[in-house]
DNA sequence: GCATCGGTTCAAAAAATAATGAAACATCAG
DNA sequence: CTGATGTTTCATTATTTTTTGAACCGATGC
C-alpha cells in the first residue's frame, strides 16, 4: 500500500546558523513521521510537531525553519495545519513581535482534534448518498442480502455521527 | 492535507460485455473510496470492495475487471490486499476453475484487521527508538518537561503495544 | 510434451501529493 | 504615510504513489 520512502535519511542542509537535527531528535522525528503517515499528515507537519514537542523553549519561525532545513512555504502551511487542528500555541515572548510555538499540553487532545477533522467530514457527506443507495436498492427490489448489508452499513453511519460529538466535543470557537 | 482529487468522476471504459457501474453503485463505490481514503487505502482497491460489497453475487476475476474497467494488475493487486486483510473471500463454484469473490460477512471485523495492520508495525518500530531517545534525553539532563513529555509518550506507546493483542487478537493462520 | 486458462509480477507511464521560493500581503514602529 | 519585518499565497517543481499492460509462471486437460 504506502511503503513510505525510507530513504529520506539524508539531512537538508540547515539554514545558517541553525544546528541538524541531533539523532535523538531525528530518532523522535522519524517516530511522529512514521504515525502521521498513517493519517495521510504529510512528513514536514510531522517533523514540525516533533521539533517542538522535543524542544524545552517555544521556537519562532525562523528557528523551526533552520532546523528542519525545509522552506518557508512549508513553515507556514505546516503551522497553519497545527494551528488549525488545535495542535500548538503560540506564546507571545515579550520583547519581541514574532510569536513562538509549543505543543499543545495534551497529545491525545491533539489527536482527537485530528481524527475529528478527518472523519467526520467523509461522515457526513456519505449520510445522504448512502440512503439514497439504500433506497434505490429497495426501491428496485434488490437482493435482500444486499439490502441487509447496506442497511447495516447505513445505521452505523449515522450511530457513528450521532456519537461523534458526544465523544469528541467540538471547540469552542 | 489531502483533498482527494474530486474530478475522477468521469467513467473509465469497461471491457467488453460488462455494464459500467450504475449511479447507485457509484455512490457507494464513492463512500468506500472516501473512507478508505483516510487511512491510504488506493480508489481501485476500495471500488473492488464497493462492487462486492453491493452484488448479490459472488465475482469472478473479469467481472470484477470489467465492471470497473480496471486493468488486469489492478485487480489481481487489488484482490491480493484485500484478501491480506481478510475483507474478502473466495468461495468455489462448482462447474467453474475461476474462484468467485465476496465481502466477509463482518465490516467490523475487516476493518479492524486494516487498523492492526497499519497501527501495529508502527507502534512496534517505534518502541525501541523511543527509549532510546529517552534515555538519551535523561543521560545529558535535558529539560525536566521535555523528559516528562518523552515519558508519557513512550508509557502511551507501550501500553497501546500491550493492549493492541487483545483487542485485535491476530488470526491464527 | 504442449497449449490454454487464470492469474501474478514488475518496469514504465500517469496521476496525485508535497515542497519550494518568489511575489504579495499585513502589521507595526517611527 | 513609509519602510521594515514577519508571514502567507500560490504557481512551479520535485517526489511519491498508483495504474497499466506485456511478459511471465504454474497449473490442468489433452
Amino acid at each position: 500500500m504506502k511503503p513510505p520512502s525510507e530513504k529520506s535519511a539524508g539531512r537538508r542542509p540547515s539554514a545558517p546558523s541553525f544546528p541538524p537535527l541531533q539523532p535523538a531528535e531525528l530518532e523522535l522525528a522519524d517516530f511522529f513521521v512514521r504515525m502521521a503517515g498513517i493519517l495521510g499528515v504529510p512528513r514536514s507537519v510531522a517533523e514540525i510537531y516533533a521539533l517542538l514537542y522535543i524542544s524545552p523553549e517555544a521556537l519562532d519561525f525562523d528557528h523551526i525553519q533552520g532546523r528542519l532545513g525545509i522552506s518557508k512555504g512549508s513553515v507556514s502551511q505546516g503551522l497553519k495545519f497545527l494551528r488549525d487542528h488545535e495542535m500548538v500555541l503560540s506564546v507571545k515572548h515579550p520583547g519581541s513581535r514574532r510569536p513562538r510555538w509549543q505543543p499543545t499540553p495534551s497529545l491525545a487532545a491533539s489527536l482527537v482534534a485530528l481524527l475529528r477533522s478527518q472523519v467526520l467530514p467523509a461522515l457526513e457527506r456519505a449520510q445522504p448518498s448512502l440512503q439514497r443507495v439504500l433506497t434505490e436498492a429497495e426501491a428496485r427490489g434488490a437482493d435482500a442480502a444486499v439490502i441487509e448489508r447496506l442497511n447495516r452499513l447505513s445505521r452505523w453511519n449515522s450511530r457513528a455521527l450521532e456519537l461523534a460529538p458526544l465523544l469528541l466535543p467540538p471547540p469552542v470557537p
